[in-house]
DNA sequence: ACGTTCATGTAATCAGTTACATGATTTT
DNA sequence: AAAATCATGTAACTGATTACATGAACGT
């Protein structure tokens, strides 16, 4: 087996949170004021897409759950078969429970790293290509989200505040995947450079 | 509607990759040399845990779906029922397709992010005790991962060359990650000044 | 009248998690 | 002989995605 791999069973990585995340947002969004699933479904188009995107039927799915375990409840109809959701009071300790008595969760799931794992099986060429347009992405990314935080004031309200701080990580982040893109596009075009052609770089079977 | 929702509808994130990328996962570690469900097992819990952590069930279950794919075959037996998995070339082409077809996929999820947005809900000592917490752990994780970095050499190999690559990844974005975590948690207790006690700020209704 | 947006649901499927189950071989 | 490790699988369930389906109200 080979070093990388010996020497990675230390860093262990726990489990995926303890679930429920959905559940959560929905009680989440639903602290700051009563919604109906068309509206809640928006924020998960929009703001929470970046950390949590969720579909149509799940959402509907799950604010059923919800009102069914008591920690939602109908608070108003309106036109078009329209439901308003308010949060209980145990869905108010349910969600303090989450956020203070569950420890972080470092655990995340990403294709595009995964990849990368595997770039030695392209020729130089389009493995570089492959990081250099992920750079590419990441800084589009960065630069949509900048115009958004310059956009507008945070200071005041604190449900925008906290929005505003989910914000800033994403620039940050996609500002540090960026770099380290093309960081890591010069290594790969550096380390294999012996090696320009189609032909991809052999395995050492051993 | 928030100002932060309406103005990152203009921020659209695409689906999470086109899936299958355990399969791929699969494909690639298979693309190096031969290895049986066990040996790979390992690997998704050392190396590719960061990434894409699987289960045992689930890879055993893709192996045999791969190999009535005609993507893999079987390459030998060993003791103890094992049987060893070699790639074949449709699953070179499968992968080739993979890395180089399907655009970069920058869509991922955290609950840790998540609960960012809900923070007001907590106290202002609350909110900053989860973002130091978050930090630390970010950090722990830092040191863990270059002390893997430090202790081995990646030059030659290209297999061993692209897992250092991703595991500096892994190391700048937790470093990223614990100064943003930090200065947050800064942020919001500027933002949050004048709410010291344990009730939650109030959301505006409007 | 007609198209769009609002609004909710269901069904089928796939991906991922947890738990159960079994037996062979190697190590102590 | 017992314990640990190697090695594979199945079953039940939860979470997530895609597609289908319907209808009311609003704007033009």
């Amino acid at each position: 087996m080979s070093k990388l791999v010996c020497l990675l069973r230390q860093v262990k990585v726990e489990g995926y949170d303890a679930g429920m995340s959905l559940r959560h947002a929905l009680l989440g969004l639903l602290a700051e004021k009563p919604a109906s699933g068309y509206d809640l479904l928006k924020r998960f188009e929009t703001s929470l897409s970046m950390v949590w995107p969720a579909q149509q039927s799940q959402v509907y799915g799950e604010l059923a759950k919800l009102k069914e375990a008591g920690l939602i409840e109908v608070t108003g109809t309106g036109a078009r078969n329209r439901r308003d959701y308010g949060i209980t009071e145990e869905g108010r300790a349910e969600l303090h429970r989450w956020l203070t008595e569950v420890g972080p969760d470092l655990a995340f799931r990403s294709a595009a790293l995964l990849r990368v794992f595997f770039l030695w099986t392209l020729s130089r060429e389009e493995g570089v290509a492959y990081l250099r347009d992920f750079a590419r992405e990441n800084s589009a990314r960065q630069a949509a989200l900048e115009q958004v935080r310059d956009t507008a004031t945070w200071v005041g309200d604190p449900v925008q505040v906290c929005g505003w701080l989910a914000l800033e990580f994403g620039i940050r982040g996609s500002q540090n995947t960026a770099d380290w893109a093309e960081w890591a596009a010069a290594q790969l075009d550096e380390q294999l450079g012996g090696n320009p052609g189609e032909e991809p770089s052999a395995a050492d079977p051993t």
